[in-house]
RNA sequence: GCGCUCGUAGCUCAGUGGAUAGAGCAGUUGCCUUCUAAGCAAUUGGUCGUAGGUUCGAUCCCUACCGAGCGCGCCA
């Protein structure tokens, strides 16, 4: 099934031919939405830039395509307006018969793709022994989005949490717990996330200031890389004390990966060096073993390495990128890439491609992709802390959320005389909380900084998670309120007439080209856009249309509209990774 | 110094080489005996950072400048 920009795109090519002959066929028609409603539903803007190669005017090339175009399939006759736009309208009897195909669909004509790809996205991300903040926030739910929109379509997603398990806090965070808490590191639960984080800072302390600490921090290091069996055995415990605080967060944000940390990659980071060496692009400088970049330069107007081996032997994170890079290639297969991280990283991963590129070890039909988000900020407009000036901690966050959102519903509940039981507030101010939370974040534009603010988020209007949460619930009311089965509607007669009801339709019949748009451009926020607006639609058409007091055929005509929206919504936030709830 | 990202309404943000640049919030004003008013309708508000250029047409592409954020060799 072609979608409509599709279907126009392949009539007007034809149409091309047919008026102009093959030497303009290959011409882009120049289809979009149309600009405004009052133009109708879809615009081709070909004629303009053709009028000047073909020597007439643009209103008469429009209407030479207008004349060999066949679009009443789906649209009304195409009309010629302002310069020489040509206009779609789409027609209530297709509409009606889109609705109708996709009344039984748990799809919602959402197609699977015909060429399923293994792609793997690399998002949140933590380090071992620090608590996740904010900056994982924003990983976590963009990435968990990604994941479930191609997963959706039909795509084998490895979902994977690259933590930061390894490197040189492990020397000193090991040493100093030998010191002051030996027990945590022969012993599970000894220590919590909380308290490994205190440790975390007084041992990074103490590894600035004493000389003979970061001595032994590095011997420890040494004997961690050489396996030594305690040393293996301390780092262990530590990984797996924060892997079930990690879980914690995972589980209250629904959110599904696969980890594999940097440490996995260790016994590969040889092979990198060797086979950059056998590309010719490693060179050794100021004792370093380095790759010199193109078109990067240093603060002196040098080419800027890539350091791959440090000077004193050991590997770092590009080192282990490289190596991480190169597995999913040639053994989780991958033919897409995607790394979810902020926008800091930006150079770091060009960095890395290059090298990568320059080494022969991405094939041309595989798609890597840096997908980069900004900052994470405060309504100061500066980095997000406590007043305090520490990072917020993700669970902080999260109860943070949850509060606010009960206590809205909880002062509701009062002002409209209701009573409800506490299994419902807590359910509800959860759905609502985490919802609100990761709709806020994934709205946005990812690329630029967001300012991160309880208030808007949880608003009750506005582009907000409850405002379309509500739009589900209200659907909902009127299933209770009927007695109606949605189920039951299978073979339903429709005809839409209103401008309401048409208005509805024609959204709820773009979610296909949506997906296929996010899925490109991986940009959740096009979805939000796409949901907010459905939503908007929606209590205009509740607004305007009586369902239940209707008479036929409208009342199941708008029985279907409601349905279709609900399930619509309900699709399309799961996709965000956000749960609707039946009552509010 | 170089690089990347960004600059759109009072605030938070969408948006596109094409018709009169949109939304939410805030402000003003209507609409609840009616499927939950967490809603709907109306209305105020813009030299799309500045200046050039390309184009039939630029908020969008190019150049310069101004401003903000981030990054720039042995952390990740």
């Amino acid at each position: 099934m072609l979608t409509n920009l599709e279907y126009l795109s392949a009539q007007v090519r034809r149409a091309l031919t047919l008026a102009f002959g093959a030497e303009v066929s290959g011409a882009d028609p120049l289809l979009s939405e149309a600009s405004n409603p009052k133009f109708g539903d879809y615009q081709a803007n070909v004629a303009l830039p053709l009028a000047r190669q073909l020597k007439q005017s643009p209103r008469q090339v429009a209407l030479e395509i207008v004349n060999h175009l066949h679009v009443a399939e789906r649209f009304e006759v195409p009309a010629i307006a302002g310069p020489g736009f040509i206009n779609f309208t789409l027609k209530p009897s297709y509409l009606a018969a889109q609705m109708q195909a996709i009344q039984s669909d748990p799809r919602l004509g959402v197609a699977l793709v015909s060429q399923p790809q293994r792609v793997v996205i690399d998002f949140s991300s933590p380090n071992i022994a620090k608590e996740m903040h904010v900056g994982h926030l924003r990983s976590t739910i963009i990435g968990d989005c990604l994941a479930r929109v191609l997963e959706f379509q039909g795509h084998t997603v490895l979902r994977l949490n690259h933590v930061g398990d390894w490197g040189t806090q492990f020397g000193m965070l090991i040493t100093y717990l030998r010191e002051v808490c030996p027990e945590a590191l022969t012993t599970a639960e000894v220590i919590d996330l909380g308290d490994l984080v205190a440790f975390y800072k007084r041992a990074k302390h103490r590894f600035d200031a004493d000389a003979d600490f970061r001595e032994a921090a590095r011997q420890e290091v040494v004997k961690l890389q050489a396996g030594a069996a305690d040393t293996t055995q301390a780092w262990k415990l530590l990984c797996e004390q924060s892997r079930q605080e990690f879980q914690v967060i995972y589980d209250r944000l629904q959110v599904h990966l696969s980890e594999r940390g940097e440490s996995f990659y260790n016994p590969l980071l040889p092979q990198v060096l060797t086979d950059l060496d056998a590309a010719g692009l490693l060179a050794q400088d100021q004792g370093a073993q380095c790759v010199f970049l193109e078109g990067f330069t240093n603060k002196d107007g040098n080419p800027q390495p890539l350091i791959v081996q440090k000077s004193d032997g050991g590997y770092n994170y590009a080192t282990t990128d490289l190596a991480a890079l190169r597995y999913r290639i040639q053994q989780d297969q991958a033919q897409r890439l995607i790394y979810v991280t902020d926008a800091g990283q930006a150079n770091h991963f060009a960095q890395v491609f290059q090298v990568a590129q320059r080494a022969g070890w991405i094939p041309h039909d595989i798609e890597i992709t840096h997908v980069p988000f900004g900052l994470v900020q405060g309504e100061d407009g500066k980095k997000l802390k406590t007043r305090s000036g520490e990072t917020i901690r993700l669970r902080d966050l999260l109860d943070e959320a949850i509060v606010r959102a009960k206590a809205d519903l909880e002062a509701r509940l009062v002002a409209e005389s209701r009573r409800e039981d506490p299994e419902f507030i807590e359910s509800v101010a959860e759905a609502i909380g985490i919802g609100a939370l990761k709709y806020a974040d994934l709205s946005q534009n990812r690329t630029s900084n967001y300012i991160f603010s309880f208030d808007k988020m949880l608003a009750l209007q506005g582009n907000t998670a409850p405002y379309m949460i509500y739009a589900y619930v209200r659907v909902q009311g009127i299933s209770r309120k009927g007695g109606i089965d949605f189920g039951q509607l299978t073979h339903p007669t429709l005809v839409l007439e209103a401008d309401a009801e048409l208005t509805l339709a024609k959204h709820i019949l773009q979610l296909p080209e949506i997906v296929q748009q996010v899925a490109l451009e991986l940009l959740p926020n096009r979805l939000c856009q796409y949901l907010f607006e459905l939503s908007q639609k929606f209590n205009q058409f509740y607004d305007r249309a009586p369902v239940l007091s209707a008479a036929e055929p409208q009342r199941t005509t708008r029985l279907v509209l409601c349905d279709r929206t609900a399930q619509t919504l309900k699709l399309g936030l799961a996709l965000l990774g956000i749960q609707v709830v039946e009552r509010m």
